[in-house]
DNA sequence: TACAGGCCAGAAAAGGCTTTCTCAGCCTAG
DNA sequence: CTAGGCTGAGAAAGCCTTTTCTGGCCTGTA
């Protein structure tokens, strides 16, 4: 059916081992008379390699992976666009993987990158904070390794991984301390699931300046969604009225709350201030701006990819790059309304 | 370096094709006491099988490739997200590729996909109106087919291709009607490339009506996004003061026109009327929020997909599915106001 | 008892490519 | 004029699986 290197070969009218030469970029010695040939025979054929058969050699067919949990989710997909930045430079091939934030999905999906022979697999996932899951990926991790790949985790370290971090703690702290220099002493925070490694560091954060302010904290779990975070916001409100800003662990989070707010008619930031974590896109757009703590989405996920392409660090050390955040004081924070 | 089927096989005590019956799911009769064996020496050995030698026999990996101009457009990535909700549901991988509307890379990275023998390809792609660029994607696409794989695009028919369309100029002529009804006559539009095949058929659709009503249409062509429609904006109304409606060809250009406008302390709609298409995820989160024309992305993705993975057509008919948009009237648009 | 026919394990082939390995032919140097 | 050394083409082996193909054993029947 498809076009095959005999194909060309015989075409050409050399031996098949001559046309890989020419056609693979070998450095093995071809007359210029034959190279000509053979390049003019793929050319009229149409040839288009077979990865597969070339994978089966090499090991691997240079294929990265991605596992991320939501591809929707602009967190990810903040991140996802900085590796395919860096992948499309390179010209190489991203495959995507929506584990849906679970467990058994996340290990499947990387087992199939791992069937796949990726050369290499990001871990943009869910982080949870679970023993169990981090022993099943860690060693899901290992056995790729052996196999020759490279893995990278953003955000949650795994044992023996190359990772690219962001202190989510001192992000939270700077957004705290904001709040609390505005007046604010009474705080909800629309979090995402309560096991998730970077809403566990943000809450921290969060309540270290906030509690030490003599202040307090209430937080409402939720899936890190804006529609769910609009609800919630409803809910928290009801039972704290007394809450004089809204957090949410995410942007979009953030931005329900600020959309429940306007539909009950109240003004953000002179009735309640509202502030959110991540920096995504749209966030310096909406009415009124809102602050955040801005993370590098985009350079996450351009440095994971980076640290992956690079040979792996002689000392098997699992290298750890940290990125910085930065609070991005816009207009839904302002001082807490006396009451 | 990776276990295979021969090391499962020995470990076992059986020969390497009964291995491979066991574990490929083949139908082929193996007793139940080898059959426990070769289960329990995989999982002791944690074998993962390798897809580039399955695919070597079955001719494609099942992998699906998607050719997307910018995986950070809105208009792409939420098509995406419709994509992999189908995928993920199948357990199938998907390997995205950004072309940058580069009608080259475009074509490469095909002809990559081709290489990595994709199941399928869906061209979300650029979709430009060019004859060239058509015949060269159409001829790629033959070649893909003739291999076995399956093609759908997106928006753009392409000869003998499976297709989703979307009807973009009814739906600019349902925009446009709007406008006029609100008394605009002087309408700019902050507009994609002019090759692209959506943008001339919004352009198309809103000229119709706009010019029938008397009324003037103003094309700024520029980047598809946000930053250019903003500065894009400015130029517009300081040459053309009496427009009293924006419309930008996407969600996020005219997302760019009302930052400006609010930078420049105008008020959307009193002032200007402000427009899109598409209605990405925030547009309802805009102050005011967005009127636009909605386009189903996701279920255009999804569309694709289930397309490609139904048999083809015996007739050797391309499909074509076409849906529908919805013109949904939001805060942005009002009464033209009095020259 | 003998033979046809199932059942199922394993040997062999195939799939497309790259990489030794072999060796023919030619040039150069002694 | 011959031996040794190069150059470079092609044969063969190998990568990992799956799918015939072969054939031994056993059952059931004549």
């Amino acid at each position: 059916m498809a076009v095959n290197l005999k194909d060309v070969a015989k075409r050409a009218g050399v031996s098949v081992p001559t046309a890989s030469r020419v056609l693979s970029g070998s450095d093995y010695p071809v007359l210029p008379d034959l190279r000509d040939r053979v390049l003019q025979a793929a050319e009229e054929l149409d040839y288009v390699p077979n990865v597969q058969a070339q994978g089966l050699l090499r090991g691997n067919t240079g294929m990265i992976g991605v596992l991320a949990g939501d591809v929707g989710d602009p967190y990810f997909s903040e991140m996802i666009n900085g590796i395919h930045d860096v992948a499309t430079r390179r010209r190489l091939l991203v495959a995507i993987c929506q584990t849906e934030r679970d467990v058994e999905q996340e290990l499947a999906y990387f087992k199939m990158l791992q069937a796949h022979r990726a050369a290499v697999v990001i871990l943009a996932g869910s982080g949870l904070a679970d023993q169990d899951y981090q022993e099943r990926l860690s060693s899901r991790a290992r056995s790729f390794l052996t196999g020759g790949g490279r893995v990278v985790s953003i955000g949650t370290p795994i044992l023996e991984v190359d990772n690219v971090r962001v202190d989510n703690t001192s992000g939270a702290i700077d957004l705290a301390q904001h709040l609390v220099d505005l007046g604010h002493r009474d705080v909800g925070v629309l979090a995402g699931p309560a096991n998730v490694g970077s809403t566990i560091e943000r809450l921290a954060g969060l309540r270290q300046v906030i509690e030490g302010a003599g202040g307090v904290l209430r937080v409402r779990h939720g899936a890190p969604t804006r529609d769910d975070a609009y609800t919630g916001a409803g809910n928290l409100l009801e039972q704290h009225p007394s809450i004089t800003a809204l957090v949410g662990s995410a942007d979009q989070m953030a931005m329900g709350a600020m959309a429940w707010l306007r539909d009950q008619g109240r003004v953000v930031p002179a009735d309640l201030s509202v502030a959110g974590f991540n920096d995504i896109d749209v966030a310096r757009d909406l009415t009124p701006a809102l602050t955040t703590v801005r993370l590098p989405l985009r350079q996450m996920g351009e440095a994971a990819l980076q640290i992956a392409l690079e040979e792996p660090d002689a000392a098997e050390q699992a290298a750890v790059r940290w990125l910085g955040t930065e609070l991005l004081v816009r207009k839904s924070t302002g001082p807490a309304r006396a009451r």
